[in-house]
DNA sequence: ACCTGAACACCGTTCAAGT
DNA sequence: ACCTGAACACCGTTCAAGT
């Protein structure tokens, strides 16, 4: 008689996202992935063939919590909200942005985002040229900002003054435009590195209509 | 009678260095290092403390490749080289990207580089906020594009075209979108991914001149 | 001071076995 | 079909020992 399976592969897949989530991708192990789902470590493997399998996966379900934009909304807005979104989805999950790296196939969250992005470009005047240049620059400037925003010592404002008030000493003396940035604009009261996205952000919002007018030397 | 070293923590670097360029991150463990160097495991252990002290120093090794800009050049030629000696550098090292996002506390390279970019804007007009949000733009393109780069499944243009051929049919029901920039653009002859970086960069550079203008609402 | 070798507690994965 | 447990070849690192 078979047995009712205890757990299925989407299971697996979202223990696996809570144990990185705590723990980082060092803590993520097919052990501990087992006992968080109390069974034994080679259950898995009936579920993810291997554990690099697990992390495509793993990659993949970040990407599906990223809202796709409406292609037949406002692009400026669709494709502001589709930075947004993917940019709070790779902050919950920063450990996604070290394991993409290694991971070049895509899975089928990533591709149908992908596809709903070049939609939106697509409906709203971008040249083929053009979209592929537009996506280009948006996916380099989110996953950027993501990556740098995962390397900062500290996480949100308060205990980036702190920080930067200790390293101050060393600062003045070696490298004396970071010590003047950093009391004149990081150590000011209500200073959070998160609100550079948006300014960036409406920048390459700025750039991705200047390609869609075509005022840019495009190939083909 | 102390003992002539005959391995300094340079060279221990340098040799971590070449394993990962051959065989990924997966293969960079102390004990290949060692093998490497013709010693024992532990004999490392006497010029890094741990294996996450010697991935720092790598992380350091591979910022110490990019050439920083002159601050009393031309800002944007400068700043438009810098970005594309980052770049090169991450495509030699690409497994530096992965490991960029756990290590937060920056090394000295970085930071003098770090340094050499603000002084680069500080000195052409650009105000204390404007230089902070150009250098958050800077970077996120630089290393977002970067990270695009690294998870292309295929390096160069000649097997771009091939793989994409495979692909088609699955995109053409799929992916409609994906088919057609894969057609028109990706799949022309000449097409190849390394030439986005300089579009997007141009792109970057005329907001940055946005930025030095003040045209933009900034904070502080 | 510098290096070695055995050992420990892990890890991903294979294999043979159980229901 | 689904799960288990022992085992194997690794890994980073500790420790005691050698020169």
């Amino acid at each position: 008689v078979p047995r009712r399976p205890q757990i299925d592969r989407e299971r697996v897949l979202a223990a696996a996202l809570e144990v990185a989530d705590e723990g980082g991708v060092a803590a993520l192990t097919m052990r501990a992935v087992a006992q968080r789902l109390g069974t034994s470590p080679m259950a898995i493997y009936h579920y993810v063939a291997t554990k690099d399998e697990l992390l495509d996966g793993l990659v993949d379900l970040v990407f599906a919590e990223i809202e796709p934009p409406s292609p037949d909304g406002p692009w400026r807005e669709e494709i502001s909200r589709r930075m947004g979104a993917a940019r709070e989805a790779l902050r919950r999950h920063p450990w996604a942005i070290g394991l993409m790296e290694s991971r070049t196939s895509p899975g089928a969250a990533s591709l149908s985002r992908h596809e709903a992005t070049l939609a939106t470009l697509r409906h709203n005047g971008f040249s083929v040229a053009a979209t592929a240049h537009a996506y280009a620059l948006i996916d380099s400037y989110v996953y950027g900002f993501a990556l740098q925003e995962a390397t900062l010592p500290v996480d949100g404002p308060e205990g980036f003054g702190e920080l930067a008030e200790q390293m101050m000493p060393t600062f003045d003396a070696d490298y004396p435009f970071m010590a003047e940035i950093a009391r004149e604009h990081v150590l000011q009261p209500g200073y959070d590195f998160a609100d550079e996205f948006d300014i960036g952000r409406e920048l390459v919002l700025d750039a991705l209509e200047t390609l869609r007018m075509g005022q840019t030397a495009a190939r083909g």
